[in-house]
DNA sequence: AAGAATAAATCTCAATTTGAGAATAATTTG
DNA sequence: CAAATTATTCTCAAATTGAGATTTATTCTT
């Protein structure tokens, strides 16, 4: 069969006959006065917005995200991503901002903020049908000492119905020998813990975070405005996982950064560092 | 403000005290049966799914996708990407699955299947509020000959309402100087031709496509098990919109091709081509 | 049937990029 | 003031890339 018998083919059978084949065409507002949205049965959406920092520690750098331990079946008490029903006159970016606005209190236009993946499987959640959408946020360490006791939100999350508190914390998070570790102060956290498919969620978004640093600046979105090469280095090699070469580096991040003409003084051993921005244009 | 303290204040700013803090906590099955997922309203959700093969021309070979001509209100007559709402009951990639063997007649399993990006614009569809997941899948150039007549699914379509047949037909499409083109024998569509947000899903598509093309085996799955070289070569000309040099492209793609020992014997002039296939493991 | 034309496949080589370490600079620490 | 420490620059071999020339195996033209 040829390519272009093909096309014939398919033409035909997309070709439906309704009982009615000479009706009056409908304009389009009789036919948007005629549609009922309640006829079919639907899905409920949510976003979750993976909301993540990095963390400066002794050794290395650690990106960190922020978990909700849930007060509600299901998943009671199990940790989870901050999430909310997608309200019907906010798109769904929005809705991914307001929980970004609802947990951090920062404002969502200065934070970098990314669509990763809708999952959208039949059983996911045990109450009923939920698609949910994730997203990435991506803050800057130095950011909230300014921005958290402005611009709260104290209202309650969508979906009511709790009945325990909801604490918040702060995970480190990582990958070891294949496989998502989360951690913090008061412990770690298995697979068991975490709600939904969670675990998922959040490896896929350090996979996407771990290819786009190469060929995008979402590495930026992590750091204040100026930087030491050290900074960004250690938060490659949070990203990435692995030491980096530190001349090399240098040399790569040429076409991403600029010299300040100011100079970091630290107090410890070693020769001043100078700060960086990043490149416009 | 340290870390540490900033911890601190985002868990007693998630703290949430309810009115009967000392409720019997619920189990799992009695919250269930309360919860009453009618209670709010829901957006509809439906998938999009790009259908992309390849074509052979005379100079070049061009990516062609399928589009449905609407015969229904909104965006009466305009070109669509195909879609239908998805069905409680079947997972999101299902319902793509479904399209696609809907207007291809062939079976999901042996097709390239993958998500692309969540629409969710408030007022992107007139009618209601809709969230539509795009899909793209890719098919061999040579699958449609072997599978069209088999594994036919004459369903109409979900979302009912038809008033006009919908026509189904393949366009070519391309990137030309930034923007969108797509045309075949019948002529060239403006963006005013097609429905919805759909030019943005196509262009989305293709810069995907362009990407993967180098870190993934996505151009494999456009291909039949055995190809020359040449054709190779001519499909990612065909998706990155350049010519790429023959001997450079070759040596590139060694890591991912293996001889065969056919050779593909041509009715024109020149130096025989050999088969390859795509390396396992 | 010979030479031209055509397309596939290999070869060459300079230019560029990468990987790894050595060397230098500017501080603080002991 | 010497040692330690961190930032920054320098060096250089190895690997990769970009571009073209060459060789091979056919068909086309006359």
């Amino acid at each position: 069969m040829t390519y272009g018998k093909m096309q014939e083919d398919n033409k035909r059978k997309r070709r439906k006959t309704t009982g009615e084949t000479n009706a009056r065409e409908l304009t389009e507002r009789e036919f948007l006065s005629k549609y009922n949205p309640e006829k079919y049965e639907h899905p409920s959406v949510t976003v979750d917005t993976l909301i993540f920092t990095v963390d400066k520690g002794d050794e290395e750098d650690r990106l960190r995200i922020l978990l909700i331990q849930r007060g509600d079946h299901p998943f009671l008490r199990k940790w989870a991503i901050p999430g909310r029903f997608v309200g019907m006159r906010e798109s769904v970016d929005q809705a991914a901002a307001r929980e970004l606005k609802e947990k951090t209190g920062l404002n969502p236009e200065d934070i970098y903020l990314e669509q990763l993946y809708t999952w959208g499987d039949v059983d996911r959640d045990p109450r009923t049908r939920i698609i949910s959408i994730s997203y990435m946020a991506l803050i800057p360490g130095e950011m909230f000492a300014r921005g958290t006791r402005e611009n709260r939100d104290s209202t309650a999350p969508a979906g009511g119905n709790t009945k325990e508190p909801e604490k918040a914390a702060w995970y480190w998070v990582g990958i070891r020998a294949g496989s998502l570790r989360l951690w913090n102060e008061d412990g770690e956290l298995t697979l068991e813990d975490l709600a939904f498919d969670h675990g998922r969620m959040i490896r896929l978004a350090l996979e996407r975070m771990k290819n786009k640093v190469f060929y995008t600046d979402i590495a930026f979105k992590l750091l204040p405005d100026k930087f030491t090469f050290s900074e960004l280095q250690r938060l490659y090699e949070a990203i990435l996982g692995e030491k980096l070469h530190a001349p090399n580096f240098r040399r790569d991040m040429e076409k991403w950064v600029e010299q300040t003409q100011e100079i970091h003084r630290p107090q410890r051993a070693g020769k001043p560092a100078r700060y960086y921005r990043q490149k416009r244009g």
